[in-house]
DNA sequence: CATAGTATCGTAAACGTTTACGGAAGCCAA
DNA sequence: TTGGCTTCCGTAAACGTTTACGATACTATG
């Protein structure tokens, strides 16, 4: 039963050699027609392809990475665990799907390296580059401070980032117009009428954190507005900070009559903690968000700021492989950092 | 600037080679000694992890896998895009994150394997097992007929899934129960009065939707019930399914009084759907959905099955190990195919 | 015809490990 | 002393590729 003949049932293949046996080639020349070198009759190139196909060959990837000392492997190292479960995860999602074609075009495997709640991001990275598992590396969720840029930096190995941190060796990066969104946001409810506008941040040290709320507060200065202190909220970037923040929110004495908030996994939490203390969103509280898979079907529905994560996701796969040796020639002419502009989908929310 | 000296700027490693010469020792005793070998003195075991350390010598995997014929990756395939985009992303990284923590333990790196929504499923696992880039390999989203299984099973690569489906190779397999928390959500909702009764599943050949589907139609039958096949709504497993998925349920002149939704992320767009209908879940219409993020901070909270799912991820972490020659000594006990049970958390939604 | 050039291919040396095998000690008992 | 264990270590052969180099045959050119 374990045996199933599926009539095709060719044997093992051994590797190159057998497969060059088989062809009565020697098996420089095999392995030449089978990566496209020149140097190579394209009629034997056809036996060989012919071969390699019906006896199933496919090249050991080990043996290869060995001798050409690159693994054509890219990793995308993303953050998951309890703490964070519920933040962007189809966000991130979304951009790997960009990502992933554009290296798929290219032989390259991407795969996502998803560091575990138990243990540190910095560590988990160490273990992987040495490894010598990846020729490239995308890295997301930035620090403010964030050691993973310097080791990556020392080992020379070719990365990217998805967000911007004030640890910077020089390597390229794209991140959200964060600032765009902070002011569009700002200048939108001010000229409204709104004049205490609270903002949201990431409780921990992400550096978004930091862009966001600098640029809100730069942006009701020019309007001659300041951004309260206790207007400042802080949370988990999920469901059960959105609800923490509204509880925070109400509880105030001058309750600001607006919020921004940063993280678009914490709006349906919100929206529960804003509902049980009454306050109906788009009508005793004004709220712009980010753009979700939900965000369109709350009520009221979100006004929020969307963007095309699989372009985003696109562009970040260029991006970095313009940095790497075999493919500048390709990319060379990528800007090595971009902020990536966010449309306003107006809702009902504000 | 880029040659930052970090005090200790250490030359590069060229190889186990080179820290044997170091140490002034032979290359196979270096190796044992870094591989826990039993013939070895403890005394030079430790100088060498000392050297190895300090002059930062990390093995080459390339050259490893090459000669164990084993890589130390298994790899989880997961699926996303924009038709998926939005259904169990937080689901699959939990159970990540549980299958992680299993794996590290035995020094194996897990990665995701995630399948663009460019490419055929069954063609990205060929490349992937092409490449003989894991030694293991978790399939999850199981289709009711899923070539994947074959595929794996002709190439002897161990494997598990999570989920089942009617192709059968004999592989180990973990599962919701979906039996169980169709027998109850039935159940629940008849001794509450509930006579005609809706159903949702997936749109496309994902197995749970056929499991459901039978489950609910028998326990409704054994209770004198049964299913309308106009009350099986098919959908996509995202938001807009779910609106989609209010709008046909609203739009019924013999409108069911109830409805039991398998995925978890339609909720949000179901809920939307209905109010725009003037339909109030709990109190129009009765919901037993799943546990998500944002399940518990619904308007109406949403009464669901929850999971472990980080321990669910380390009973199928465990369940591959113990069919994997290399651990089957430690893990044989685990039984190879388990539905997973889920309970009820009663919310406002019924 | 001699020569240079080109197209094609074979040979063999890497790449960095792990491990089977055997050898050299040291120890103990007979 | 001899022989047999045990403990430790060195040697060298794989593992499956890629690729620099050189060899051969053929073509074109003078």
């Amino acid at each position: 039963m374990t045996s199933r003949g599926s009539g095709e049932e060719r044997g093992k293949m051994k590797g190159i050699r057998e497969l060059a046996e088989h062809l009565d080639i020697s098996i420089g020349t095999v392995s030449r027609a089978l990566n496209g070198k020149p140097d190579v009759n394209e009629e034997t190139r056809r036996r060989v392809l012919e071969a390699a196909e019906s006896l199933g060959y496919v090249a050991n990837q080990s043996g290869r990475a060995l001798r050409k000392g690159a693994t054509g492997v890219i990793g995308f190292m993303m953050q998951t665990g309890s703490e964070i479960t519920g933040q962007g995860d189809t966000f991130f999602m979304s951009v790997f799907d960009g990502v992933q074609t554009v290296f798929a075009r290219h032989k390259l495997d991407l795969v996502a390296l998803l560091c575990s709640s138990e243990e540190d991001p910095n560590d988990y990275l160490k273990r992987v580059v040495a490894r010598g598992f990846a020729d490239g590396i995308i890295l997301s969720a930035t620090r403010r401070h964030d050691a993973r840029f310097e080791l990556l930096a020392k080992r020379k190995i070719p990365f990217i980032t998805l967000g911007r941190s004030l640890t910077d060796v020089g390597q390229p990066w794209l991140d959200l117009d964060f600032e765009g969104m902070a002011e569009a946001s700002i200048d939108r409810l001010v000229s409204r009428g709104h004049k205490h506008i609270a903002v949201t941040r990431p409780h921990d040290d992400m550096n978004l954190g930091y862009v966001f709320e600098d640029q809100c507060r730069a942006t009701l200065a020019r309007h001659g507005l300041r951004l309260d202190d206790r207007h400042v909220f802080r949370s988990t970037p999920n469901e059960a900070g959105g609800y923490q923040i509204a509880r925070e929110l109400t509880a105030l004495e001058n309750r600001p009559t607006a919020i921004v908030l940063i993280n678009e996994a914490i709006t349906v939490g919100l929206y529960r903690g804003l509902e049980e203390a009454g306050v109906r969103p788009g009508r005793d509280m004004a709220i712009i968000g980010r753009q979700s898979p939900h965000s369109q079907f709350l009520s009221p529905r979100l006004t929020s700021f969307s963007l095309s994560l699989r372009d985003l996701g696109i562009a970040l796969a260029e991006s970095l492989l313009a940095t790497m040796p075999a493919f500048a020639d390709i990319y060379e002419e990528r800007s090595a950092r971009l902020l990536w502009p966010m449309g306003l989908v107006p809702g009902e929310s504000d």
